[in-house]
DNA sequence: AGCATGATGCTAGAATTTTAGCACTTCATC
DNA sequence: GATGAAGTGCTAAAATTCTAGCATCATGCT
């Protein structure tokens, strides 16, 4: 039961891994919450039990709700994500898109967090051989 | 005629409007060529014509056919598509996006890409304030 | 000029997605 | 243990998305 790609979700699928993967896990009322044009509950109640159904989350029981994560984990999921906005926006060039994540006008990173990827860099050039 | 939010696009547009900013601008038959799951040749025209209608796409023509490219240009589209995803996946941290770019498996940068960005990071720890 | 090729526009129908309502269950509280 | 609040499952129907076919128009070649 592998879930399909990300590609091949609905609009409403879409947005609502999204909030899931933003909270980490979260209930039916959470995703309510957190959607644009709120649909009604049970709207949001059925979409869950069929992206659950298609493999993309699952759910554990916290009393009588439940809570649901993804199966397949932040760090695989944002790999992914990344990988399309590089080949999608920057022609496969990961400079391209780190320079432009720097660039990002509300994004001011503070010295310390400059430091730290200059680090990263430093290390990825030594390790690069 | 604003262009509604990415996030409002259903699978089929999402994924011609992908295609269409990996290439820059598109024909129809280009279009279909990259498009997963390839549905016919009409139905790839059809949609054309309605992301023209809700504002996405324009096209110009050359010779007999059409030539798509988005309205909301490039650097603007890839501004949200990154927004999107550090909010997303990296809890809004511009830090850990680009730690994860570095990261990435098939990434390996060269030499003269990692001077690069060291450049740029010395350069926006200058202009920091 | 005539014709084959390859493009577009339109439209109707199939398929999928999205939605809400209703019935049932569980939990906590009185 | 009865009751209300808050969950869930299911199902049918509305709305949207997706698809293909057909008619038409332009281009280039013979």
């Amino acid at each position: 039961m592998a879930p399909p790609a990300r590609s091949q979700l609905s609009r409403r699928e879409r947005q609502i891994m999204d909030v899931i993967y933003r909270l980490g896990r979260a209930t039916a009322a959470d995703v309510h919450d957190a959607l644009p044009d709120r649909p009604s509950y049970s709207t949001v109640r059925a979409l869950l039990r069929v992206l659950e159904g298609k493999g993309h989350l699952r759910h554990i029981e916290d009393g009588p709700r439940y809570v649901y994560s993804p199966t397949v984990p932040r760090e695989r999921a944002r790999e992914s994500a990344l990988r399309q906005v590089v080949s999608t926006f920057f022609g496969g060039s990961t400079e391209a898109a780190v320079a432009a994540l720097l660039d990002l006008s509300n994004a001011r990173l503070s010295d310390s967090e400059l430091n730290r990827l200059a680090g990263l860099i430093a290390q990825a050039k030594k390790e690069g051989r």
